[in-house]
RNA sequence: UCCCCGGUCGUCUAAUGGUAAGACAACGGCCUUUGGAGCCGUGAAUCGUGGUUCGAAUCCAUGCCGGGGAGCCA
């Protein structure tokens, strides 16, 4: 699917820092005005540039675009720059499958890295020779404990840990053993290259933190040029150093790592960028950690990353979301350093907000029922004018077609109508969107289930269109599509993943496998549409009055289409309708 | 038990020593050729206890609660 130009403008930047008169009608945030604070002590020489960076070990979701949005966003707002760097430094779970999903979601999501497209394993070469000079000058030692030994020597939370027996090698012997690391001379797991901080530190990533781990494994861009691995916290912050970075954005799980940080960018006395650590994101009814999205595709419980009901963002996309209803999101979220959930319908919110704009309206049946009007001439066809969408006239009218035979959704017919149901039952009058008033005179069952399989009706050809000369008002307006001139589809109507806000609960223990809907798709076939959908193309976006927003899915064909439900129309039936069941039980 | 970080309506975010505000959600009403959208309205919060101050959500102390931390993951 192609976004459209709309899609690819480039998002809206808030104010707050231009003009310096500018005092933020609405709150800042805490990182902005780190920002600011830097701006004016002119600790960057005034320069603002971040970057995302992403290991490519899985598909981006909706709290990596929080990531994006805050540091591309940062960046534009301050005329900075915003770099895209893949972070893969571990090439046992990393994958180019990946980093082109990345680069597709990023783009897709409206952001633009320019010509700053980086890998950390551009970095490697620079990463050894300055994991020389911290050898050299007795900062960091090659240490042949087992992955075991290392664990027991580290120590625990309450207490310290122990020196390495090899922590005291020799300038010479360590530069040997390191150069012979990296020729492949010994096993993976057999020594590593640690840092020389301090054992007893209460903060565990200063007992020595390994800076290099021996893996031999093929990575998705070196190849087999090396078989030693710098570790996250060895390469992260020299990255963001080489990259001229000024304000390293990280989630709050870093927090304790920002001292290893500024402690391996002071011993090298490189440029030092700040790092600023936020609240990740959360949603109630999914989760959004890649070891539990991978889960959910490896193990066949969704369709894929891009299942319309995962929270990626190629998941979004084909749901129907758009870039700027995400980007909205986000924006509304905030940044700060509680551990919150988000709730889903505040995501809702923003792309009923933006498709209620934008997308042109049309009628279409989901569950078909017969409706036959007894009085209207066999074989007369007529075509009615229906506007695309009332929120802007600029979007103009169609015609749709009329006939004696329609279908209407089984759901606006009863035959025995609950207190405050205004639609279709014996006796009662409607109007037919764009249509005429009909009123039911009876109905047809199947005469071995009973089932309702045809409502009959009369019309008033004095309503064409929907209004009634003598001012007759109706209580409900019902959606329709004519029978011979209706297109069949198959639609695909989505509800949350999982059935608890927090899928695996607090308890420990309990999968989150547990907590998946098992009603979160449900597939309708032989629904009715509208001919105006003929070639519609996939992703394109539409109302269903009065159902829904959908969109095309890729899985369509010229022959049969297929539509996912974006999001439900906010139902205020529904709602009286649960209360009255409430009530009667 | 040790270290770090947090606690403001149901949820998310503001208020930067001076009237606790907004959004979503909920509820009620108006309007309506979508029971949509829109408009109007209602209810709803500073974790507890001391202290500093004319004045504390904000500063200090302490307690409680939540999150993170013992990968050769990021």
């Amino acid at each position: 699917m192609k976004p459209t130009d709309s899609e690819l403008t480039e998002p809206k930047t808030t104010g707050g820092a231009e003009g310096g008169t500018a005092s933020p009608a609405r709150g800042s945030h805490f990182i902005r005005e780190i920002i600011l604070e830097d701006l004016r002590t002119n600790r960057y020489g005034g320069r603002v540039h971040t970057r995302f960076p992403p290991e490519p070990n899985g598909y981006l979701h909706i709290g990596h675009a929080k990531s994006i949005c805050l540091n591309f966003g940062l960046a534009a707002e301050f005329g900075g720059k915003c770099n895209l760097r893949f972070d893969d430094t571990n090439p046992t779970k990393e994958e180019s499958e990946y980093v082109e999903s990345i680069i597709e979601d990023v783009r897709w999501l409206g952001f633009d890295w320019e010509d700053r497209l980086y890998y950390a394993s551009d970095y490697f070469e620079q990463l050894y020779e300055w994991a020389v000079q911290l050898i050299q000058a007795g900062k960091a030692y090659v240490c042949d404990l087992s992955p075991d030994e290392l664990r027991d020597y580290r120590g625990t939370l309450t207490e310290p840990g122990r020196e390495s027996p090899y922590r005291n090698r020799s300038v010479e012997e360590n530069l040997d053993l390191f150069a012979r690391m990296r020729a492949g001379e010994f096993p993976n797991g057999s020594r590593t290259l640690r840092a020389k901080i301090d054992m007893a530190s209460p903060n565990l990533n200063l007992r020595d933190p390994v800076m290099y781990r021996i893996l031999h494994a093929e990575h998705h861009r070196t190849g087999n040029r090396w078989c030693i691995y710098p570790t996250y916290d060895w390469a992260h912050g020299q990255s963001d150093s080489i990259e001229g970075i000024t304000h390293s954005i990280c989630t709050l799980e870093f927090e304790d790592h920002r001292p290893l940080y500024d402690w391996f960018l002071d011993q090298l006395g490189i440029h030092h960028p700040r790092q600023i650590e936020f609240d990740r994101l959360n949603l109630t009814y999914t989760v959004l950690s890649k070891r539990k999205l991978l889960t959910l595709v490896e193990k066949g419980y969704v369709r894929g990353w891009d299942d319309p009901r995962m929270p990626t963002l190629s998941g979004l996309r084909r749901r129907g979301y758009t870039p700027e209803a995400i980007r909205n999101f986000c924006a509304r979220v905030g940044v700060s350093k509680t551990n919150g959930i988000v709730e889903l319908s505040l995501l809702e919110h923003f792309i009923r907000e933006d498709l209620n704009k934008r997308a042109p309206r049309v009628m279409a049946v989901l569950r078909p029922l017969r409706l036959v009007i007894e009085n209207y001439p066999d074989g007369q066809v007529e075509e009615l004018e229906a506007v695309n969408n009332p929120e802007d006239p600029g979007m103009g009218t169609r015609k749709v077609p009329f006939s004696k035979v329609l279908y209407i959704e089984r759901d606006d017919f009863r035959e025995l109508p609950p207190p405050q149901y205004y639609r279709l039952a014996p006796g009662r009058e409607v109007r037919l969107r764009y249509g005429y008033f009909v009123t039911c005179t009876g109905m047809i069952k199947d005469d071995r289930t009973g089932e309702v399989v045809e409502v009959r009706c009369t019309y008033d050809p004095a309503t064409r269109g929907g209004n009634a000369p003598d001012g007759r008002r109706v209580k409900s307006t019902i959606h329709w599509v004519s029978a011979a001139h209706a297109i069949e589809a198959e639609v695909r109507l989505y509800e949350q993943l999982f059935t608890k806000p927090l899928p695996g609960g607090e308890d420990e223990g309990r999968d989150f496998i547990e907590d998946l809907n098992p009603n979160s798709l449900e597939v309708l076939t032989g629904c009715k549409l509208e001919p105006s959908l003929r070639r519609a193309p996939v992703g394109s976006r539409f109302q269903f009055e009065r159902l829904g927003y959908f969109c095309v899915d890729p899985d369509s064909t010229p022959e049969r289409l297929v539509f996912n439900r974006t999001v439900a129309l906010r139902d205020a039936w529904a709602k009286i309708e649960k209360a009255l069941k409430e009530k009667g039980h």
